[in-house]
DNA sequence: ATAAACTTTCAATAATTTTTGAAAGTTTAA
DNA sequence: TTAAACTTTCAAAAATTATTGAAAGTTTAT
């Protein structure tokens, strides 16, 4: 396969992994065209090769940003700004779990939290089932938050080392 | 908090969750519904109780059960389909780590796979650049494949018991 | 066979999300 | 200052996704 093609279906199949994980498509593309292109690039530049709107760059930018995914750099003597990513799986995975753990599973926790506090009848079915499912998913929840947080903590080297050995 | 408005906070918060991965909302809503309820429930009362139109309950009952989240139930002498809901949530992490592994996963890897056979000049920057970020995030792929398919075939036991112990 | 009970389909509509682009805003250089 | 270079905003339009509901389909009992 030619690299020009390659590139294109590179930014493709990011932009639907995107789309299907809650972040949208042209914020995955840009963050596509950013992970592969060894220099920064101009908004000018951005819009061209993905063919999309000033303002739609522009905002999509600000959010990719916002995750912590690319930087804003500046060059000498240039009033331009220019955008580049970080190109290391290993901060990329950090940075989105971070962010997903800060904008959706603490305000879940939070919810279930206060679920918790329901209180009825011990005899009535519907009240023991609600009991039940809401802290069973407590639990998952936290585990899930903990081993978010330990993970954030960890080094790169353990990542790619041992997690396979997590399941004996 | 009362019963009746604790389940609709709960319906309401696992709806939202599922809308920020993917999963459209009333799909969610309707699993939450199921997985609070003691007994099983007629497309009536999901109707009802959500709101709902029979054609959109109908598609949703139907998804659900593509994810292996819910079962059809039928009672003795009745015509009517009841649905219940899987209670155990390692089931239910697991149903959507398989779900999502194959139905997300795996075609990501298939084009990076197709990804990793381009061609080009090593000296050229922008060739170096796609090879190093398809190639991480390939290994990066394959990790993740790895790890659901252990968790896939992991007891119960080592969610609950031993996540924490992954990290040192 | 017929009809009642129940389920499924799908074209039309509604709701939501994303994108556009032109105007307003800001910064810098002269 | 002023104007050129550049960035941001946001209301309107477009695109996408979800929902409705009535008609068609299916199954069961008689």
């Amino acid at each position: 396969m030619e690299l020009a093609a390659a590139k294109l279906k590179f930014i493709e199949a990011w932009g639907k992994l995107g789309s299907e994980w809650g972040i949208n498509r042209t914020m995955a593309q840009v963050h596509a065209l950013l992970l592969i292109s060894p220099e920064a690039l101009t908004t000018e530049e951005i819009m061209e090769a993905l063919s999309i709107s000033r303002g739609n760059a522009n905002m999509t930018l600000r959010d990719l940003i916002g995750w912590g995914l690319i930087e804003k750099q500046h060059k000498a003597g240039e009033r331009k700004e220019y955008f580049f990513a970080d190109k290391d799986v290993w901060n990329i995975s950090r940075q989105v779990a971070k962010e997903r753990k800060k904008r959706e599973l603490e305000p879940v926790l939070k919810v279930l939290n206060e679920l918790s506090t329901v209180v009825g009848d011990e005899k009535d079915p519907e009240f023991k089932t609600f009991k039940k499912s809401v802290s069973d998913i407590n639990k998952l929840a936290l585990n899930v938050d903990k081993t978010l947080e330990t993970m954030l903590k960890a080094e790169e080297s353990w990542f790619w080392g041992s997690i396979l050995k997590v399941f004996k």
